[in-house]
DNA sequence: GTATTATTGTGAAATAAATCACAATACATG
DNA sequence: CATGTATTGTGATTTATTTCACAATAATAC
């Protein structure tokens, strides 16, 4: 079982990509080409490609359709993901609005909140009350969550998610959450990514300032 | 030069928590403590510190005020950072509307548009015209800059960005930028990791079964 | 003031991830 | 059908990151 993250992430460049190339016209690719539409080396492409079992043809290279059913099978993209997020205030109203996951099979199923003057059945994406997450993510074998919700709610979200059945959770909230351990979590802490990019602004401007 | 993100990232969290423990009261810490709150291990904790050459008092731990100043110098967070942000769509209106970035000295001075309806130079964060975001970068020493534009912007964004002065862009549009090797890019794919999530749902959930 | 103890700081070791390098081999060419 | 060539697949190697383990040492106890 691979749990390398940084592998998965590159398996979904590489379909990304493979799709982009199909849709020029493709049919074949080597490894150096989607190498260079990914920015990573050929070897690991192909070792990343060896690691799942996945094989083209020695001086062949991939077809690309083949290619891209093993992988959306790896990536669970056979189906269409329903998702819920809790929290619909800007961020939860921002993703609600998003249609960019549509495109990646990928469906947010209703959003739940605490604040009545949120809620909205009649909407395309429903905005439900929060005491109706359980019954939903049963309802409709639901895995994943997103947590949209202020920090000092997160805790208590992420608690109420579990214990519906859902099993992964993008947080936006910038604090650590304590779930069990089947269930994975995934932080998106954007103001650690602008600490993060203000590191690397300042010690490469001072590299070069030497 | 440390170059490994994860360790800068480690560092934030440090930071973070030890604030946390600040307002707790706390004068001094262990690296077994500042581990428990972070979720490492207090051989990473010494080791991170050792390599920034920060050092605390055999037997006495760490002196968490002046713990806080050495890690903020080597965050660049001894003054305020001011960032832009191009895009004043949904993604870009969420983050001119949070204000979790002010608490971490983090402020956004302006947001960048094309299309006239955006405009507000009244605003508290005003939304200008894009053709003005070079002389606002340069007037205002700006580095740091947010891509919330559709994809189909991004590139093109990313390289007024370039042009203007910015040298660290956090990119939350799914495609890859190219820009010159002195800027610095963090890119917030959610499609990703939302794939990322199901994967590893999927394999645990695949694994449990057995 | 000496012994005991807790904690740091860091080389050494272990582990994880990426890259290298080349044998295996399928296709092309004549 | 033999020869040459391009490309895969992967074991070996290298590089990066984390963990271990323990000497150094400062605080505490007696
Ligand atoms: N807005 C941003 O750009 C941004 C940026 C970085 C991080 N974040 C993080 O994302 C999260 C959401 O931010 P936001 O700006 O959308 O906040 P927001 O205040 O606009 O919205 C939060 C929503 O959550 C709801 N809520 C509160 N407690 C709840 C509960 N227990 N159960 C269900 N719903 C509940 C509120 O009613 C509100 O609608 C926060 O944790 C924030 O730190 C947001
Ligand atoms: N909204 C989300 O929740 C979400 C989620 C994931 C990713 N994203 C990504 O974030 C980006 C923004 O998404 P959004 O939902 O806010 O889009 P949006 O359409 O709501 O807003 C985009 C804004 O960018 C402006 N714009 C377009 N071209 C521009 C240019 N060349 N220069 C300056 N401004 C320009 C538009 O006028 C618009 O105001 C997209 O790349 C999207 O893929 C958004």
């Amino acid at each position: 079982m691979i749990t390398n993250k940084n592998c998965i992430i590159r398996l979904s460049r590489y379909k990304n990509s493979l799709y982009r190339l199909q849709s020029l016209g493709f049919v074949k690719v080597f490894s150096e080409n989607l190498a260079d539409a990914v920015g990573v080396t050929a070897a690991q492409v192909r070792k990343d490609f060896s690691l799942f079992g996945i094989s083209g043809n020695r001086r062949g290279g991939y077809e690309i359709g083949s290619l891209l059913e093993k992988l959306n099978t790896i990536l669970g993209k056979d189906q269409v993901q329903k998702v819920v997020v809790v929290g619909a205030g800007h961020l939860g109203g921002a993703l609600m609005r998003y249609n960019g996951f549509e495109k990646e099979g990928i469906k947010i199923a209703a959003c739940f909140d605490i604040d009545p003057a949120t809620y909205d059945r009649a909407s395309r994406i429903p905005v439900l009350p929060i005491e109706e997450l359980r019954a939903f993510v049963k309802d409709n074998a639901i895995r994943i969550g997103i947590i949209a919700v202020p920090d000092v709610a997160a805790a208590q979200v992420a608690e109420q998610m579990s214990n519906a059945g859902i099993r992964g959770i993008l947080n936006f909230a910038p604090i650590r959450l304590k779930v069990p351990e089947d269930v994975t979590i995934n932080n998106v802490n954007l103001e650690l990514e602008l600490e993060n990019l203000i590191y690397f602004v300042n010690i490469l401007n001072k590299t070069k300032a030497k």
